[in-house]
DNA sequence: GGGTGGCATCTTTTT
DNA sequence: GATGCCACCC
């Protein structure tokens, strides 16, 4: 029995058991700062959770006691079942195991009010943030088309994310888009405090603000939280770093894990340097490092090594393996992205008869989420069971983001954008006028849509309008007053506001596919509605779901082929894995070239790819790709000439065309590299110029006409005579003198 | 006020 | 090639 008045049922011994001698160290070392650097498949996970098991086992920890944090809710539900398998005890379970965002959401629920939020407050997700810019910017004359509201909305979430007050961001010497963003940083704030609302930042900036204005609640979760332990930890931004010292400070037991080489989210504010300073941060600090690889062979191992060695500002470690030499990396050249996503699909056939491998050993990675068109309609098109993991997800689809308004509005009333999302859908003849009207109310008295609604008679609007924001208000107030389970009031609104009538009026495929996720979302509601208190009310499971990601969603061992972004794909790992799109302008992305810092990401985003593979990887590239419906040549990846070596390159159909788009590739790479706009493509381009064209060999400029993407030249060629070419697409490029 | 058809824009990556 | 926005007509 140890002192928590539970009997463990396993021996610490039987919960290391099978740890090599550092992983060993790094679980048993429960007192002071640690920091594991951890390479790819060096069993982490492993070494975390068995940490948490043993101060467990052992009554080191109190079950509520472990801070453990991650950054996705898969990585969480992952490690919490692990532990539980370990501790074999439910009464064990650590308590606190979730995400950044998913733990401070609780400790934020239990002391809104304290920020002078209602315990009914709504969570909103980057679109909704996106919505509440774009409407202050109208309301200020700003033209949303001028300024994206989606950039706006960037800008000032990283000045969060950094920790800036509205007063500490200067208009001064800004580009258009920074200057908009400081204007409207404070009245962003302001319209989410007024809306009882929440930002994804706010979920943890905010217990910051809770614990820097409450001493006694911080002490009391400093008391609680005897260790910390943090995943991934060169993925924490400035905000996570603050959080995770302000916890630690007091115990200063924390332990961090990570791997600078697989550090791939500093466009949302991640900062290396966390992970490069930790030993600054506690010079006390006991460094482990994990170097052996369980998971890939040789072959993986080495290119994944080979690959990464080409980036400056990484912490050196030696990773090895002890597994066989396996399968060399294969290469396979394409001709369009159908061609690829063939190939992946028939690769996949052929290994299953002949390895014996199921459909979920594989998962076909890519870089941008565009990518999964032509592998999906390839895995239909030959049934073959897959699932997309990412992209846009259940709680993100417009039907249900329509629904969920309706239930926001119903919690928490202040909720201005998803009131102006729903009061006029379907039409019931609020229209644009009327919500001008009504919305240039609310700004002069400083108050909420809803609370203009729920006084609409004095404003003095037309008769029909009187009718039809009387008939709405009436719709709110009839359901808000309900005292009915969630599930029973969700029905009652989404039938009386006739949004399911209006759904089921659409008959197309399309159009049965919203009237089914909406049906879908009531029985998440219903199945939410089972819990008791507040755990099983509409607010409780608004809060809920606004964390859900689709991510979470994926699970193995279920006959799918996986198919996900490579940023998706972190964490897990697959017997056979495709890298698709190896192109350069795709991957890396263009914008890369911009900085050495942000190619380096990219290289890492390759590594972490690479490095997802066990037994055999593929990657593949393709000569031409449609991107913004127009069919592009495409040069081969960068990444891919710095592995040369390690590769077999594979051309399967080996027809003219690849080939000779393959020299092309070579040849044109530090000529005309295709540019957006093509502008660097077309400068050297004028009459008179020699050129050489991949198909119809060398001609001569005629003239030059359009701009943009429409540019094009008339060239008249020595063997075929007068061509007109889109300089955009065509495979030209200046003679060599 | 409501509905429709044309057009511009879009592509990083996510909690 | 989809999506959202705007202008135009009922």
């Amino acid at each position: 029995m140890n002192h928590f008045g539970v009997e463990p049922t396993v021996s610490a011994e039987h919960i290391l058991h099978g740890l090599n001698p550092e992983q060993r160290k790094a679980a048993t070392t429960t007192d002071g700062p640690v920091m594991i650097i951890a390479g790819p498949g060096s069993g982490k996970t492993r070494v975390l959770t068995t940490r948490m098991a043993y101060m467990i086992g052992t009554g080191e920890a109190d079950p509520a006691g472990i801070l453990a944090l991650t950054f996705t809710n898969k990585a969480a539900r992952e490690m919490k079942e692990r532990v539980a398998g370990l501790v074999q005890n439910e009464r064990m379970e650590p308590r606190w195991l979730g995400t950044f965002h998913s733990v401070m959401a609780r400790v934020l629920r239990s002391h809104a009010d304290k920020l002078g939020y209602t315990r009914s407050y709504s969570i909103y997700d980057t679109s909704d943030s996106e919505r509440l810019i774009r409407d202050l910017m109208v309301s200020r004359r700003m033209d949303p088309k001028k300024m994206k509201p989606r950039s706006v909305q960037r800008l000032i979430s990283e000045a969060k994310n950094k920790m800036l007050k509205p007063s500490e961001v200067t208009k001064e010497g800004k580009t258009g888009t920074a200057t908009a963003a400081a204007e409207l940083y404070l009245p962003y704030e302001q319209a989410l405090k007024k809306a009882n609302a929440f930002d994804f930042d706010d979920l943890l900036l905010k217990p910051i603000i809770l614990f820097q204005r409450f001493p006694d609640i911080l002490a009391r979760y400093q008391d609680q939280w005897t260790h910390v332990h943090i995943d991934e930890y060169q993925d924490t931004n400035h905000v996570q770093y603050r959080l995770a010292r302000t916890i630690a400070s007091r115990r200063r037991n924390i332990c961090v894990v990570g791997d600078d080489a697989q550090s791939i989210y500093a466009f949302r504010g991640a900062d290396i340097g966390n992970i490069l300073s930790f030993k600054s941060d506690y010079p006390d600090a006991v460094v482990v490092r994990l170097e052996q690889n369980y998971r890939s062979t040789k072959a993986i191992l080495r290119l994944a090594s080979v690959s990464i060695a080409n980036n400056r500002k990484q912490l050196k470690k030696q990773l090895w393996t002890d597994n066989s030499e396996g399968p060399k990396v294969q290469n396979i050249w394409a001709l369009t992205e159908q061609d690829e996503a063939d190939h992946v699909r028939r690769i996949i056939r052929e290994m299953r008869i002949r390895k014996g491998y199921s459909f979920d050993d594989f998962a076909v990675l890519y870089r941008t989420n565009a990518q999964s068109r032509a592998l999906e309609a390839a895995m239909v098109r030959n049934d073959v069971p897959y699932q997309i993991i990412g992209g846009v997800s259940f709680y993100q689809k417009r039907e249900v983001k329509d629904a969920l308004a309706y239930l926001r509005v119903l919690v928490n009333p202040s909720d201005d954008v998803s009131l102006r999302r729903i009061i006029n859908l379907p039409t019931r003849g609020i229209g644009k006028k009327t919500i001008n009207d009504l919305t240039t109310f609310a700004g002069r008295h400083q108050i909420s849509l809803w609370e203009v609604i729920a006084d609409f008679q004095r404003i003095g609007l037309g008769v029909r309008a009187v009718r039809a924001v009387g008939a709405f208000k009436d719709l709110i107030d009839s359901c808000s007053a309900l005292q009915e389970p969630p599930q029973v009031v969700a029905r009652r609104i989404f039938k009386d506001s006739l949004l399911l009538q209006h759904l089921r009026k659409d008959d197309t495929v399309e159009g049965q596919n919203r009237l089914e996720n909406v049906e879908e979302l009531l029985n998440a509601v219903a199945e939410y509605g089972l819990g008791v208190g507040s755990a099983g009310s509409l607010a409780g499971f608004l809060q809920e779901v606004a964390l859900f990601t689709d991510a979470d969603a994926s699970d193995g061992g279920n006959g799918k082929v996986t198919l996900m972004t490579i940023h998706a794909s972190k964490g897990s790992e697959y017997p056979v894995v495709f890298i698709t799109g190896l192109e350069e302008d795709l991957f890396p992305v263009l914008s890369a070239d911009e900085s050495a810092e942000s190619m380096e990401e990219e290289r890492r985003l390759f590594y972490v790819g690479v490095t997802r593979a066990k037994a055999q990887l593929f990657l593949l590239h393709a000569s031409s790709r449609m991107r913004f419906g127009m069919q592009e040549t495409r040069q081969y990846s960068r990444f891919l000439e710095e592995v040369e070596h390690e590769v077999e390159a594979i051309v399967y159909r080996p027809t003219a065309t690849v080939r000779s788009a393959r020299s092309f590739a070579r040849q044109g790479r530090n000529v005309a590299q295709p540019q957006r706009g093509s502008t660097g493509l077309s400068i050297k381009i004028e009459p008179g110029s020699r050129v050489q064209h991949r198909d119809f060999g060398s001609g001569t400029v005629l003239s030059v006409t359009g701009s943009g993407d429409r540019r094009r030249a008339e060239v008249y060629f020595d063997h075929v005579g007068p061509k007109t070419l889109m300089l955009r697409l065509a495979p030209l490029r200046v003679a060599d003198l």
